[in-house]
DNA sequence: AGCACGCCGACT
DNA sequence: GTCGGCGTGCTC
């Protein structure tokens, strides 16, 4: 028998453990899992995770030290470990790439867990003293430290004290003096060192002063938490069973508790085994779920302004009145001031944001503070679906439909498909909300797999926009905009409205053509070269722009083609909309909102604030679907959604639906009834009857239907297999290469071999050319993989992956795997 | 993924 | 004569 070694997940593309021995000094022993330990690996250094203690791989070559164990204690263990083996399992990754993927980038680099410990600031006896010597910033420093709030520090923060008057306690914390003055950590140390004033830590409990409470709950939304209690009781018995287990493995360090260790081990391999045999029972679209044990997901499902996060708030808030964590998911365009001053002052803790946006350091301090389990609300973005969460209650998905829960790159996870596994590994309640359900998540909810939840009612006055079809077939346009819909602004603003114009098209115009010979710009890198991708026209007319690479250029002065000075953009995006607005309707403000006027801080919080509720337009494209609450909004207009009428992709339509419902939801919040006009080609298109006359669930059920008899998701399961190369022949070879590898392992994992006449438990199509088949000049193809049974489809992929890496034509291009594409490109 | 090693073109 | 192109192979 060789002596255990460790195997470290090492953040590379390679489906294998490296096996090191110990670092001099220590001895490899099971309660090492979970550490980082810094290894030699080739050349190089690298940072990689514990993944196992135990005999190596090969055990008569000879091993390499590690440097050194990074970790006094496991920085990934219990049901974050356990889920994100199982992850890597689904997702066909590597598992140091998921564990690299799931750290926050200072923790990948070898940097130790951050100091959590929130700190705070009081004078001292002398320091009391001492108030009437000093001057300046340590002046108002003290001041601070005895006086009230600062009106600065009372508009960026909900401090307790406002909620109930209660004076301000004797010390005052960082969070608040960061808010109330400039630089005074400088004068902190100073006073510090003179001992005029002094650090305490700081518990957040002390300045919890308890929510503030808000509106009393319309029966939809009383009935609703009622539901969610009763489902979150229900996960009680389980939760136990597993908090054990989570409170063992917090308690594995280096001190000598063999028996503990083992036991610890034991359990998450065996709840790993366990997650295996669901998945391969699994047959429905979400991942892997509940079987026996007590799983509760809940389909919240509200129009907007129905008080979805009323009903959010109030199971927070009972999951912190049980002593639990709570994570909040949002969508990345959700994640506004707003809703986290909304959080903040109605729970009464400190809420902890996790967005792409925060340095690296801040980032692993809110996760280290979620590991160590002082925050108790975590609210974040995609990503925040990998915090820990030793004492978990809740997990909620605000928008779950929406696409920014998938990661396109590097590991492609859907953190709501995680965010489920998760739930059911904790055995806490998962609450999905939305007006516009995933037709997955609305086909387990139809199903009885999901509790479905309810609100039809908007809250208040508010009543349901009245929608119009404008057919613009043969009338004039100006931008692209009719005579109708040019009357239906003017009418808005005449009555003191504000509207909104959204169009899905960036950009001045989406094509420069020549009206002489019919020339049109074309980007040199992307399409093919027989239809390469036309540059789209930015700057009024004096840049061009490629979508696909954002190569830019200055358009030519004459056609390149005929020398002709006839160069016109065609077709109108959201800056042409704005110039003609602006043109047609001079005494308002008309404010195009793009991702250029939001990437400054508050830029799109700015803008909004300047226009007030006075009458104005605002212009812009998807960004303006959600978020920001606009109360003075009462038209809401949709221009050129017909490219969405008729995609190819088979989620197009759900998209195009989810979209127009979502825009439609911003008109009318007001006691005001808005109203919602759509301007298009195909006034008859079913999409858009369904829509108008059925609303959401009507598109939903005819869809779900079409889906079914074609055999797509939710009633089949996809996997995509992508290829990309500098040489234009690679990608297609190599999925060529692939997909006879695939095909010939088909038969060996066909479940019904007594039916051997039934169509294969997996299709293969392709390879085809990827829907923008080269972008900035790299040759892209895919392969798709449909299967009606989840387990034939991993049986497959298991069975194959190994071979597909040691492919010669695998070298010649970057391939990857996406289980569950969201878009098939 | 990196990084080194290795064998063929234009340059101080 | 060398610097450097990126093909190929390996990393416990």
């Amino acid at each position: 028998m060789s002596d255990p070694v460790l195997r470290l997940a090492l953040p590379l593309p390679l489906p294998q453990l490296f096996d090191y021995r110990p670092p001099a000094g220590l001895s490899a022993e099971p309660g090492l899992v979970g550490r980082r330990a810094q290894v030699p690996f080739g050349p190089r250094s690298l940072v990689g995770v514990i993944a196992e203690v135990g005999p190596p791989e090969r055990p008569d070559a000879p091993l390499r030290a590690a440097d050194a164990v990074l970790d006094a204690a496991p920085v990934l263990q219990g049901e974050l470990l356990a889920s994100l083996r199982w992850l890597a399992r689904y997702t066909h990754a590597p598992l140091g790439e998921v564990l690299a993927t799931a750290l926050p980038a200072a923790l990948r680099r070898g940097d130790p867990l951050p100091e959590t410990q929130a700190w705070a600031w009081r004078l001292t006896e002398a320091g009391r003293t001492a108030l009437p010597r000093l001057r300046g910033r340590p002046r108002r420093l003290a001041d601070r430290l005895t006086g009230p709030p600062t009106e600065a520090e009372a508009a960026a923060l909900e401090p307790p004290e406002a909620t109930d008057g209660t004076p301000q306690a004797e010390a005052v914390d960082e969070t608040r003096l960061d808010a109330a003055l400039d630089d005074w950590r400088a004068a902190a140390r100073s006073l510090r060192e003179r001992g005029l004033i002094e650090r305490i830590p700081w518990n957040a409990e002390i300045g919890v002063q308890g929510g503030r409470p808000g509106p009393t709950l319309n029966p939809e939304q009383a009935d609703a938490l009622a539901a969610l209690r009763a489902l979150a009781a229900g996960a009680q018995g389980l939760q136990q069973g597993l908090q054990r287990d989570l409170q063992q493995n917090q308690d594995t360090h280096f001190s000598n508790r063999e028996t503990n260790r083992d036991e610890t081990n034991r359990d998450t391999q065996n709840r790993d085994t366990e997650n295996r045999e669901e998945e391969n029972r699994d047959t429905h679209s979400n991942p892997p779920l509940a079987t026996s044990t007590v799983f509760a997901p809940a389909l919240l499902e509200g129009v907007t302004g129905s008080g979805k996060t009323e009903v959010y708030l109030h199971a927070i808030a009972d999951c912190l009145a049980r002593g639990q964590q709570a994570l909040v998911l949002v969508p990345e365009i959700g994640l506004t001031p707003q809703t986290l001053t909304r959080f903040r002052s109605r729970l009464g803790v400190p809420v902890h944001v996790l967005h792409s946006g925060l340095a690296d350091g801040e980032r692993a301090r809110v996760w280290a503070a979620a590991a160590r389990g002082e925050a108790r609300v975590i609210v974040g973005t995609r990503s925040a679906v990998f915090v820990p969460l030793p004492e978990a209650g809740l997990i909620v998905i605000d928008e779950e439909h929406d696409g920014s829960y998938k990661q396109q790159d590097g590991i492609r996870y859907h953190a709501r498909d995680f965010a489920l596994v998760r739930a059911k590994t904790l055995g806490v309640p998962i609450l999905l909300g939305s007006a516009t359900p995933a037709l997955e998540t609305l086909h387990n909810a139809q199903s009885g797999r999901y509790a479905h939840l309810r609100l039809r009612a908007r809250a208040g006055d508010a009543r349901p926009p009245a929608v119009r079809v404008l057919d613009v077939r043969k009338r004039p346009l100006v931008a692209g905009l009719s005579p109708e819909l040019l009357d239906g602004l003017q009418r808005c603003l005449d009555t003191g409205g504000q509207a909104l114009v959204f169009r899905n098209r960036r950009g001045y115009a989406p094509v420069l053509q020549c009206h002489d010979c019919g020339w049109s710009a074309q980007c040199r890198r992307c399409g093919t070269p027989e239809r390469p991708s036309p540059l789209t026209v930015h700057g009024g007319g004096r840049r061009l722009q490629c979508h696909h690479c954002g190569a830019r250029q200055t358009p030519p002065p004459a056609c390149p083609d005929c020398a002709g000075l006839a160069l016109q953009p065609q077709g109108a995006g959201t800056e042409r909309i704005e110039e003609a607005l602006a043109e047609r309707f001079p005494d308002v403000p008309v404010l195009r909102i793009d991702s250029a006027s939001t990437r400054r801080k508050d830029g799109l919080q700015q803008q909004l604030t300047r226009l007030g509720d006075a009458p104005g337009i605002l212009v812009g494209t998807q960004m303006l679907a959600k978020g920001h609450d606009l109360p003075g909004l009462t038209l809401v207009a949709v221009v050129g959604v017909d490219e969405g009428l008729f995609s190819a992709d088979f989620r197009a339509g759900e998209k195009l639906a989810q979209l127009l419902i979502q825009v439609s939801g911003r008109a009318g919040r007001a006691a005001r009834a808005g109203t919602v006009l759509l301007q298009t080609h195909h006034p008859e298109h079913p999409l858009l009857q369904t829509l108008i006359h059925g609303g959401y669930r009507a598109f939903a059920d005819t869809e779900l239907a079409l889906r079914e008899a074609a055999g797509f998701p939710p009633f089949a399961h996809l996997a995509l297999l992508r290829a990309e190369a500098q040489q234009a022949e690679a990608p297609a070879a190599f999925l060529q290469a692939a997909g006879a590898l695939l095909r010939s392992r088909l038969p060996h994992i066909a479940r019904g071999a007594a039916q051997p006449d039934l169509a294969p438990p997996v299709e293969l199509h392709g390879p085809l050319p990827a829907p923008m088949p080269r972008r900035a000049g790299v040759h892209r193809a895919q392969l798709l993989l449909i299967a009606a049974q989840r387990r034939a489809l991993h049986a497959l992929l298991d069975a194959t992956i190994p071979a597909l890496h040691a492919l010669p034509e695998a070298r010649k291009v970057r391939w990857s795997l996406d289980v569950d594409p969201v878009d098939l490109y």
